[in-house]
Order: C-alpha cells, then sequence, then structure tokens
DNA sequence: GCAAAAGTGTTAGTCATACACCCATGT
DNA sequence: ACATGGGTGTATGACTAACACTTTTGC
C-alpha cells in the first residue's frame, strides 16, 4: 500500500464542506407538521427547504445544529438527535458538501414564529402537503420520519411535542398521528396510566362545550425511576 | 440576515474533509469481535484503529465505505449500515475532518485475513480486550455496539455473522453474546423456529465427541414474505 | 460405560384485546 | 334538553416463563 504524506493528503482531500438540516417536528389540530424556510439564498433561492447552514471550520457538529435551531425559533434546550449523513456527490451546486441531518421536537405553544432571525420566512407544514424540496430534502424528512416513528414507539419523547400540562385524549391523538396506528381509548388510558411517570394536576380543562377533561404532566423523575428499575416504554 | 455570495463561501467553508470508518464484527469462539488495524501512516502510526480512510472529493459516501471494507477483507456484499457522524472541532490533528462511521457484519469463516491490501496488519479483538485507540475510535465502538444491539434484537441480521449453516445452539450463542442475556434453551428453540424462517437442512454436525446438532439456514425469501403478511421479528 | 452437548412438553400466570354505556359541561 | 367529547370495567384468549430428564455420539 502506498503511503502518502501529509502535504498531499491535504491538497487532495481538504475542499469539502458540510452542512446540518433539521428537520423540526411539531404537533398542531392533531397532526404532525414539520417547519420549513423560505430560502433567500442561492442556491435554489425562492423554494421551501429544511432549516440548515453550513458548518464553520471550528464549530462543533452537533452546537452547529443548536445555533441552526436556536437562530430559527429563540429556543434552546430543544430534545434533538442525530439521524443519518447524506453524501451523493452531485447534491449540492457549490462543491462537494455532504449534510448531517436532524430531527427536532417542540412544543407549538412555546414557538413565536416572529422572535426569529428567520422570522417571515418560516411555516408549518403538513406531511402530506410538502411543497417540491431543493437538494435531498425529501429524502431526508423520510429518514426523519421513520427514525422519529421508532424511537417515539420505545422512548416518550412524544411528550416534547404537547404542552407542559396536556389530557389523555391529546396523549393519545398525539401517539396516533406518530405511530399512524389507532388505539382503543380504555386500553390506552389504562396502559399510559399504568406505566407510572404521568402525574394528575388535579385541574381541568375549562371553555369547551363538554365535559372537561383532566389535566396531566409528564414527570422525568419518576420515568429515571422507573428506567433505572428495569422497565421500559413501549407502545 | 446577511446573503453570503458564493465567492466567499467557496473560501469560507470548503476546506474540510470527511472520512469513513467502519466497525467490522464478527462472532468466533462464542465472542463478539472486532476487527482493527495496524496504522502503516500518519497521523497515529504505530497503533490499532478502525479500518477508514478518507473519502475523495468524487466518491459517494457510502461507496467510500463499502470500498474501504472491500481493501480490507476482499469480501463484497456484506451487510453494513450507518451508525453516526462524529464531528467534534479537534478530533484529527491534520485539520478539520468529521467521520461517518458504519458498522458491518461479516461470516468469520468466509474471511480470508490474507486476501486484503492491508493483509498482516489485521486482526479480530475482543470487545472487552481492546488496546488503546486512536481518534474518537473507542466512542465510535461503543456507538456500534448499542446500535448493533438494538437492530439485532427487531432484524434477523445476527445471521449475518453465523455460517451458511448452523446449529440452534450456535444461534443461541450468538444471541446471548449479542444481547448480553441469557435464555432458556427450550423457550429459545420454540420461539426462534417458531418465527417460521429457519429451515432444517436434513444435515447434522460431525467429529463431535456428543449426539450431533441438526443443522439449519436461514432463509431470506420465507422472511420476507412473513414480513409482507405483517410479522416483526423481536428477541 | 461415561462424558458432553442435543433435544424435547407441560403448566401456571400474566398480559393484551375486545367491547358499550354513563358523565359533566356549554349552549 | 341536547350535543359533545370525557371517562370507566370485565371477561376471554394469547403469549411468556419456569422447569428436568432422555438421547446420541466419540472416546
Amino acid at each position: 500500500m502506498v503511503i502518502p504524506d501529509k502535504q498531499k493528503i491535504l491538497t487532495d482531500f481538504f475542499h469539502a464542506a458540510f452542512s446540518v438540516d433539521n428537520v423540526v417536528f411539531g404537533f398542531d389540530e392533531g397532526d404532525l407538521k414539520i417547519l420549513l424556510i423560505y430560502r433567500g439564498a442561492e442556491p435554489y433561492i425562492g423554494m421551501w427547504a429544511l432549516p440548515g447552514d453550513l458548518v464553520r471550520l471550528d464549530e462543533d457538529l452537533n452546537l452547529a445544529a443548536e445555533r441552526v435551531l436556536e437562530d430559527l425559533t429563540g429556543l434552546k434546550n430543544i430534545f434533538m438527535e442525530q439521524i443519518h449523513t447524506f453524501g451523493r456527490v452531485d447534491r449540492h451546486p457549490f462543491g462537494r458538501v455532504i449534510t448531517v441531518a436532524y430531527y427536532a421536537l417542540i412544543k407549538t405553544e412555546n414557538y413565536d414564529i416572529n422572535a426569529a432571525s428567520w422570522a417571515e420566512e418560516a411555516k408549518w407544514f403538513s406531511l402530506n402537503e410538502l411543497p417540491e424540496l431543493p437538494f435531498d430534502h425529501l429524502e431526508i424528512i423520510n429518514f426523519a420520519r421513520t427514525k422519529f416513528k421508532e424511537k417515539a414507539r420505545k422512548q416518550p419523547i412524544g411528550f416534547e411535542l404537547l404542552p407542559k400540562y396536556f389530557t389523555l385524549t391529546q396523549i393519545q391523538h398525539l401517539f396516533e398521528a406518530i405511530l399512524e396506528e389507532k388505539f382503543d381509548t380504555r386500553n390506552f388510558r389504562k396502559r399510559i396510566l399504568s406505566m407510572g411517570f404521568l402525574v394528575d394536576v388535579k385541574k381541568t380543562e375549562k371553555g369547551k362545550a363538554h365535559r372537561p377533561a383532566a389535566l396531566f404532566k409528564f414527570d422525568p423523575k419518576k420515568y429515571q425511576k422507573l428506567q433505572k428499575d428495569g422497565f421500559s416504554f413501549d407502545l
């Protein structure tokens, strides 16, 4: 095997760039949504696309993804997970750019679409009403959808999409949307309550023209304790 | 928001490189092993490390991972899956290099350690007897271990590590090694046979000083049919 | 004939599923 | 008083877990 020297390596290889792209999920009107931005710069100016950016040479990869998300939403400490890296040779017109994709879960109630650097150019889209997308963004979204679904089934990350207090019906509809599956109400309630990490906050919804629903919250401490004792979430 | 022009983007960002690294699992002597190579080039010359390489600017990312694996083993069509991308700023001494990690499963019987470009410098290591490793390779191996374990529980990829024909005891020991969990022999056999994708090839092992075991093979066609009918593997 | 691993069934308990009616509120 | 979604219990079948002895071969 030929052993190349450092100088040759630098000339031959160090001319690529890499980016991060975020698939931001929200839950609204009983439906899963994702956040797209209207591109104001080349390439693909004028198209709706995933929020993303090139990573600076001195910037940590995961922190770059967090930066993009914070610029977009004004929110910190958002649930976020790396999905996959996409590396087709011709995926970017400017040169060789591979992109590392992440998905993030945000509570739509907390998200002020105007408090962000990218303000007016952000919009929620239902997954079945996506516009035409640039790059390989559609493929990325499909990957994100699958990964989120798998993860949501075995870890209680779905609650990241709900407000602090929520009703059992909201949880059920949320999981039905994520998992694309219907549940029997009685069985679902028994199951989720018997897991032991939901706390009845002894309040009720108000102003609805029907019996008011009890409000619950997710208790992360209880969940961690359960986990330590061998429990594992599974829907 | 400032809109940078193309020229500025090229100067500011296109000076990174990226690599692929493979965590190659094998199963031998009832134990999970991984393949490391002895580095013959800088940086970290003289250390045992994951087989990997820089990706050429005109080379597809996944194909680069396959190239590395084929150079190493002489084998094609190996099960392989992307794990995660590691992007700490200072992870490579030559400059900004992010690495995309993969894991691969090979049948040790097929692997001729001499038929490869990297011949004498490759060696199997047990997971609990790893040498000191360069870069973030230990972190990568731990990621690979976790991901493989999770995947092996819900898809029958474990069979990629076994010879074409194998005994039920071999499967059991394999899954005990992968999942780090003991199984009851009678229950395990019932379970795995009732899944319906194993075929008794009507041969027996020979030359052992005890009752010879029946040999089975994994039937991918049967598995696919079962999948289509809604079956899902789960151990 | 002995050592060594292969092979085999039953039972009890737990868990998942299916299913229909009354309740509390707003208008 | 009616419309709307919230809230609740039981019975049956399916699956899981626990457990010990006999068989076949090589030496």
